[in-house]
RNA sequence: GGGCAGUUGGCGCAGUGGUAGCGCGUCCGCCUCACACGCGGAAGGUCACAGGUUCGAACCCUGUACUGCCCACCA
């Protein structure tokens, strides 16, 4: 006997190796059939995989499995990301935690060596969880942002791109993180709103007079001040431009000059200019050729500044500067303020603009293509409303700052000669005593040689001292190739041909300008084809109350924890049941026990159905006639799930397929036709019925199976026999499909008066607490002859439903005395309960039932009495209305006849 | 500053023109021989607000308020 709860752990386990054993994802490459493809957005290398991912890829497993189910050649290609500086993060941490070291104690090489070994533990960490959360991955085929082919497609893109003069280098104000100590690109900046102070500063003139007053929320960055800028347009300042003030504590003179860019309502209306230390003073410095000056480094020190500050951080400093202003009676006015801080998106360190030479990409040509592709609708957003703001992204593109200074990560394919460079190469001795090129400016002559590998000699001059640029690529920029490189571009490669361009790119809209627009342009650059044509944005996963899972905060639901306590199948199909698109969804523990129920639910009443299988021989076919009121109603029922769970799919709203079929198993086939078709099991209809209902559970497992595989799979495979089935697996089966020849609104009208009828009965047993076991007898009346032969005819359905022995069916039946009376549309309901009857609470439920029938009949009278309802509303409507007019003012003569009677 | 979402019973959400549904929770009654991870029933909402379009609006339009997100060089 099996047990009576669904014990998902063991069988999980057992299916989810059983699956990878028998290759049962891996690539087909069948040319006969459609390709349906899912690039997997990769995870990090960082850890554990949280909610976020399993939410991500547990749509793109429902797509994939359903899309195999519909008959297409469909892949879902797996893989895992570097993670650049993430994963460096990740693991420097680790390291001063654990060995107390920093990744300067160990060398470059040997950190690197060391996130290698950490790639094999946690890349399989992240395998394993794939498996287990019964993803359709192949994991005997798995592809890395590091390996060696997606190492050469990043090559490849580069040296395409070098040779298009797409990437230069370049000496500007980067976005540079002090702790991260790299550079990072614009998008990979976060502003966070900050509770800082503005100071107001007094520059006195040269001349000995007052000079300006200035606002500033950074006045550690006086003594890179270049100029005090105005409005040209403020009255305010007209005679002072040209003058020169001198900075405060530094004492040197500056000159006043007129900037649109200062806004004369801002502060003071005065604007220090700082061109290395604010990305607004760079554009006015350069207008106005003032001198660069940089007064933080790259460990966020104070260099070139007065003696005092020297060496010291930029947030002490600016303490010691605003008291030492005080001092000097220079600090007018130091006022509270609330604004935005640029903040690194990996560590959340305040990020510095600093003057830096770094490799780049030119993005206006790569990004028109991209344009084209949104505009014309080629490439299709799912919810359509990110159209605009991808657009807007690539429509206002800057170009891409690519070098990190980090270690780990794709080395930059450049490479230099010591001879040849001179002095635009630095280098220092690292704490291994290795001398290590630490910077490289082409400005002071350093010449690039691109090559994947360490060229042979020097082109210029025959020399054999060559070194490697000591940058790594920003992350995504291999990610950017992801959807080509996975195929193993830039060869010709049989898989490219076959299922590239692939379907649908599954991820979370905050990625979409850091990947998904620059997947697009690297895409159509190389192969001029769109890596895919569907982008379906995925909500985030938050805590019950909306705010941001982190591991600060506490609020983290882990899935493998999740999975462990509720299942596999119930953690999916939790998140499905609320996965609509771009829609965050609120996670709550709540929310999985109610899908565990589910599963558990449908193994129920699968063993039911199993359990009455039992001395019936062989398999039973799909009946194909069926005469009895509940089986056509259930086809019905069935068919049109069927059909909605289909739309779902293809319309990437699984939350309508989840709930669909939910509703559909739990509410139709259990509640009722189970319920009927046990009273069924008793008569020679037995075989019959079992047909149908075994035939039903094994469509809807199909149906279900691309949502939670394991429990379906499982319950599959005793049901097999007895449909058929030879196929051990229900991926390469077939996904059931709409049959129209099983719609029956008649059957479906008739159930509904039978639903009614019933649910009235049940009402009134439950009020009057009629003990749950006691039959009683009931009278069914009606006007309408047509209604009650419903009734009639399907009395033992009610009977069986609402526990009903005596059951009198009959036109203007006598109301029996000691009688609840229910009214369902234009049916009454009379139910006698001798000595169970409680006058007040009946004589409550029809004065409520009256208050009802009045307001309805009010309601559409009001409608009726409208010229121009009966004018404009069409026929069908005008009908309607009557009809339910109709059936007020009968349920309103019946309930106030019961009242009378009750009197 | 600009843009985009959201605002529906205690909570979380569906619902795109005919005056409201689901899950959870609550309350009542049931261990009814598939399931107490269950069965039956009930209570609970003037669909944020104000206008407009329409015979008719939760749904379309305009505006307001609040919440969230994205973008943006007001220091």
């Amino acid at each position: 006997m099996l047990p009576k709860a669904y014990e998902p752990q063991e069988v999980e386990q057992k299916l989810a190796e059983k699956w990878q054993n028998a290759k049962l994802f891996a690539a087909k490459g069948d040319k006969t059939k459609k390709p349906f493809v899912i690039v997997i957005p990769p995870p990090n290398i960082t850890g554990a995989l949280h909610m976020g991912h399993a939410s991500t890829n547990t749509l793109q497993d429902v797509l994939i499995r359903a899309h195999r189910m519909f008959g297409e050649d469909a892949y879902w290609v797996p893989g895992t990301d570097h993670g650049g500086i993430a994963t460096q993060n990740v693991i420097e941490k680790k390291l001063a935690k654990e060995e107390h070291k920093s990744r300067h104690d160990l060398g470059r090489e040997e950190f690197v060596k060391v996130i290698w070994e950490w790639y094999n533990e946690c890349g399989n960490a992240i395998y394993t969880q794939f498996r287990k959360m019964g993803w359709a991955l192949d994991l005997s085929d798995i592809r890395f942002t590091m390996d060696e082919k997606r190492a050469k497609a990043v090559y490849e893109c580069f040296k395409q791109w070098w040779d298009k003069k797409y990437i230069y280098r370049g000496k500007r104000l980067i976005n540079w993180c002090v702790r991260c100590s790299t550079a990072l690109s614009d998008i990979e900046v976060e502003h966070e709103p900050e509770n800082g102070k503005l100071w107001h500063l007094r520059y006195k003139g040269e001349d000995g007079s007052d000079g300006i007053v200035i606002a500033t929320t950074r006045p550690e960055t006086i003594y890179a001040d270049a100029a005090i800028a105005v409005n040209p347009k403020d009255k305010r300042f007209e005679k002072v431009i040209g003058k020169k003030v001198i900075i405060p504590l530094a004492n040197r003179a500056i000159p006043i000059i007129a900037d649109e860019a200062v806004e004369m309502e801002f502060g003071t209306g005065a604007l220090k200019i700082t061109p290395a230390h604010d990305a607004t003073d760079y554009e006015v410095g350069k207008r106005h050729n003032l001198p660069i000056m940089t007064v933080i480094n790259d460990k966020g020190k104070m260099i070139n500044c007065p003696e005092k500050y020297l060496g010291m951080d930029r947030d002490v400093c600016r303490k010691e500067t605003v008291k030492d202003l005080d001092a000097a009676g220079l600090l007018v006015k130091e006022e509270k303020y609330n604004h935005a801080v640029s903040k690194c998106y990996r560590c959340h360190s305040t990020i510095e603009p600093f003057m830096s030479e770094q490799w780049f990409v030119k993005m206006d040509k790569l990004a028109a293509p991209a344009i084209e592709a949104a505009e014309s609708g080629k490439l299709a957003f799912h919810p359509a409303n990110w159209k605009n703001p991808f657009l807007n992204w690539l429509k206002n593109i800057q170009d891409w700052c690519i070098s990190r200074q980090i270690w780990w990560g794709h080395r930059i394919p450049v490479w230099y000669c010591r001879h040849c460079s001179g002095k635009g190469l630095t280098f220092a001795t690292d704490q291994q005593g290795r001398e290590q090129l630490t910077k490289v400016s082409f400005e002071d002559g350093a010449k690039p040689i691109v090559s994947f590998e360490k060229p042979e000699k020097c082109p210029h001059c025959g020399g054999h001292d060559l070194v490697q640029d000591p940058d790594v690529l920003d992350t995504w920029f291999s990610s950017a190739l992801w959807p080509i490189s996975v195929f193993g571009w830039p060869e010709k490669t049989a898989d490219l041909e076959h299922f590239y361009p692939t379907s649908v790119m599954v991820t979370g809209y905050e990625i979409l300008y850091l990947w998904v627009a620059r997947m697009v342009m690297t895409g159509l650059d190389f192969t001029g084809k769109l890596p895919f044509k569907d982008v379906y944005l995925n909500g985030i996963v938050r805590d019950k109350s909306g705010q941001k899972m982190s591991k600060s905060k506490g609020n983290v639901i882990d899935p493998l924890d999740m999975t462990a306590k509720y299942g596999t199948d119930a953690v999916r199909f939790s998140l499905l049941m609320q996965a609509v698109p771009s829609k965050d969804i609120p996670y709550a523990e709540e929310s999985i026990t109610g899908a565990r129920n589910f599963c558990n639910k449908l193994y129920n009443a699968s063993r039911f159905i199993l359990m009455n299988m039992e001395g019936i021989n062989g398999p039973l076919a799909m009946p194909t006639q069926v005469t009895e009121l509940a089986d056509k109603w259930i086809l019905d029922r069935f068919t049109n799930a069927i059909k909605t769970a289909r739309e779902g799919i293809e319309k990437y709203n699984l939350a309508l397929t989840a709930n669909t079929l939910y509703h559909f198993l739990w509410g139709d086939f259990c509640d009722w036709y189970i319920e009927l078709a046990k009273q069924r099991f008793q008569t020679e209809e037995k075989e019959h019925v079992m047909a149908l209902c075994v035939n039903i559970l094994y469509n809807t497992l199909k149906a279900l199976h691309p949502l939670i595989p394991f429990v379906t799979e499982e319950i599959a495979a005793s049901l097999r026999p007895y449909v058929g089935e030879t196929e051990e697996f229900l991926l390469n089966q077939t996904y059931p499909q709409f049959n129209a020849a099983l719609c029956n609104p008649e059957a479906v009208r008739k159930m509904d008066i039978i639903q009614g009828v019933t649910r009235v009965i049940r009402t009134i047993r439950s009020q009057f607490n009629v003990p749950p076991g006691l039959k009683i007898s009931a009278v069914i009346t009606a006007k309408n002859e047509e209604d009650l032969t419903i009734v009639r005819d399907f009395a033992p359905y009610i009977k069986l439903m609402a526990k009903i022995d005596n059951l009198t069916v009959e036109t203007n039946a006598n109301k029996p005395s000691q009688t609840a009376t229910a009214v369902f549309e234009n049916i009454t309901v009379y139910v006698p309960l001798t000595g169970l009857i409680d006058f007040d609470k009946e004589h409550k439920r029809l004065d409520k039932e009256l208050a009802q029938a009045k307001a309805n009949i009010a309601s559409r009278q009001a409608r009726l009495s409208q010229e121009n309802f009966l004018k404009h509303a069409p026929a069908e409507q005008i009908q309607k209305t009557k009809d339910e007019l109709a059936a007020a003012e009968l349920a309103l003569a019946q309930v106030t006849a019961a009242l009378e009677d009750l009197n």
